[in-house]
DNA sequence: GATGAATGAGTGTTCATTCAT
DNA sequence: GATGAATGAACACTCATTCAT
């Protein structure tokens, strides 16, 4: 902060190509979730992320202040992403049936797509949830699937087509009961079971088999014997 | 070599109630499966896992080799339990739809009464399930849920009651899937939507979902509109 | 942030005589060299090695990497410092037998006053040499002595002094047993037979001897009987 | 020792395969002089000794005391068969010069032999010594090479083949250093000079330049003349 | 903003040795 | 004499973090 300083500070020319902070804090987050995700929290080491990255390990520090505060920042940005997904996801305009299939579908195909978050949100959950990002950052009956599931059940109860007494969120409950375990307990449960069901046949079957167990739990018995086979 | 000395020889009872091997594998396992559970494997400290324990650091070495060793050991021990208590399951003799609900109510009773063993499996599924116990040691076709599945399915089917064209493999998953995901994703779920469903209430509002689910998608329609309310 | 911190950043002179990678690392090597002549490669404690630095353990591995790094390390300074010793021995315009016994002397003397060197040897030895520099580093025609050993020998040829048939590795080989014996077993050499050969007149002769062996060795018989008395 | 000891002593049917004291010692001691001449004395390691022998690792406490204790019996054993090969030696009636010839042959083969022997001596000499058997234990003239150089060395003078002013020990110290430095250097050497030397034809090479060496060491200008090429 | 150097407090692991039988 | 079980003290090595520039 002296003299010298100043002058190296006004000496634009003299930076290296990394000067945004916004993307050097993108850099860092990508190669952290990497590692996260690959090796958990504790497995994964703030020297080997750095080493992914194109800055120092100080960055990390100056950045987000410690370890765990990283480990915030990357589980935020991975809800934030999912959260965008749900918001892009427009179901409004298909026959509620339809929609909840749909709906179904998307979620365990995006599960599938994306086990880096769903390797980030088991490892949150070994940790009991302890970093989570703020309760009203992403929770309450602000959320979009809640929203879309509430909009989609109320337009079946109307069309008499869906069973009363359920509640939205037991429905995304169980959608993402079976998108998640798919992903999260592959390893264990084809080791013991063998990969039949993890094939790419064996995924496609059991993505019809989780849209049809929705369908079947929601849709009253007349509307099931009548749109399902 | 003196009187103080033979009063310890002679007194057998003041002797520690080691040097039973049985005893003390047991009392480590014990230790190393809470604390593996409740910090998960690189969190768990090999000391802090022998402070829990009547025996000596040194001890753990000498019984599993390394830490790895005794995560395996923890593991397999968990599974192993697992399978005994599958094995005590004799739902034979009920008509198949009540065996089916029984067993889905089993299996979500007994996931939430063992997260221990829940967390266990999945801390191992973030590491890939790579230190799963030997393949034949648990997996094939012998594995008696499985077995079990097999039967209610058959006889549901030949009572004309159960739909064709789905497996004991796939049943098996969608219970697994609804009963560890209740206990494996708690922490975030409720963190995001609130903990009503994880209530006394709301758990027993699951439960039933869970196995009526099971039921609608396996049901015939006909069948599900004669059981199910 | 207060005064006393502005004091200490004003103050220049105050700060360690750290910061200067080259100065750390040789600091280490010294003390590791120390240590590991002393007591050996197993009997060397890392702890002990970090205790003769200015620095703190971890910097050992900051720098080494591991302790075979660092024996690694102090073993090829070692050696390159021998190499250095050898560059500045000029003899090339000596006479041949004169340049001998110069090579002779100075290798024994060399040896007796580096015992440090030569234990490391000894350790090297005992682990049958697997943590030696790289081959290219060290070894080939170009090693100095060997060339000149190779000059003096072609010149005493040249003279009808010398006896044919030998090679320059051979004459490097009676040399370096000689003098390496006398400081690698004076232990347990003087342990059984007394240390009469190890007392300043003992080694007076030993030195002699061990010059005059190698020029009877290689003189002709005629050389020897006009230059030896 | 006492009467408790006899009884035992008195039952040879309770005994194992193993009762022979002196057996189990020397069972013992063959492990650990294969382990401590392979992996020095830190390296190598108590339980691995034991997993050697035909006995338990308590068995060698019971015996040696501990580790120091068995290195010194095991160094101590390796000196005494040492000793008694040279006592074996009868060169006595041999001419001198043939004497010295044989004995420098001798002693080069019987160290290329008994690596493991070199590699004790190279350890302990690693220690400073620090573990050498008793002194009057194997030192002092009386040693039988030393008393076999005296008198070659003595009937060479008489013969008026000798140079006079040279010392039995001192050509026991050259015969040595070329022996030993062959067998103990090897690895470093060979790293850096090649291995030319140690090949069948190298070593040939070298064990007649050693005798040669000393024989020209030795002999008059004129004996040598007239016994060597 | 950015970096290479530096570190205290722990981590899993090992080792010679002893205890109980 | 002999054994499997047990251990305290150390050991090499690691990690998140901070300092000096």
């Amino acid at each position: 902060m002296d003299e010298a300083d100043e002058d190296i500070a006004a000496d634009g020319a003299r930076r290296r190509w990394k000067q945004d902070p916004e993307a050097v804090r993108a850099d860092i987050l990508g190669a952290a979730r990497k590692l996260f995700a690959q090796k958990g929290y504790s497995g994964a080491r703030i020297e080997e992320i750095a080493a992914l990255t194109a800055c120092s390990k100080r960055m990390i520090y100056y950045y987000f202040g410690d370890k765990e505060g990283l480990w915030r920042a990357v589980l935020a940005e991975a809800y934030r992403r999912t959260r965008e997904a749900e918001e892009a996801l427009d179901l409004h305009g298909l026959p509620p049936a339809e929609a909840l299939r749909r709906l179904a579908d998307f979620t365990f195909e995006n599960h599938a797509a994306r086990r880096d978050f769903i390797r980030l949100v088991m490892i949150e959950n070994v940790h009991e949830g302890a970093h989570m990002p703020q309760a009203d950052e992403m929770s309450g009956p602000n959320l979009s699937v809640i929203r879309l599931l509430e909009d989609i059940y109320r337009r079946g109860l109307a069309a008499g087509i869906f069973r009363p007494g359920l509640t939205p969120l037991e429905l995304h409950w169980q959608i993402s009961a079976l998108s998640y375990f798919n992903v999260a307990n592959q390893a264990t449960f084809s080791r013991i079971f063998g990969d039949a069901l993890f094939t790419p046949e064996g995924q496609a079957r059991l993505k019809r088999q989780v849209g049809e167990s929705l369908l079947r739990f929601v849709l009253t018995p007349e509307a099931a014997a009548r749109e399902l086979p």
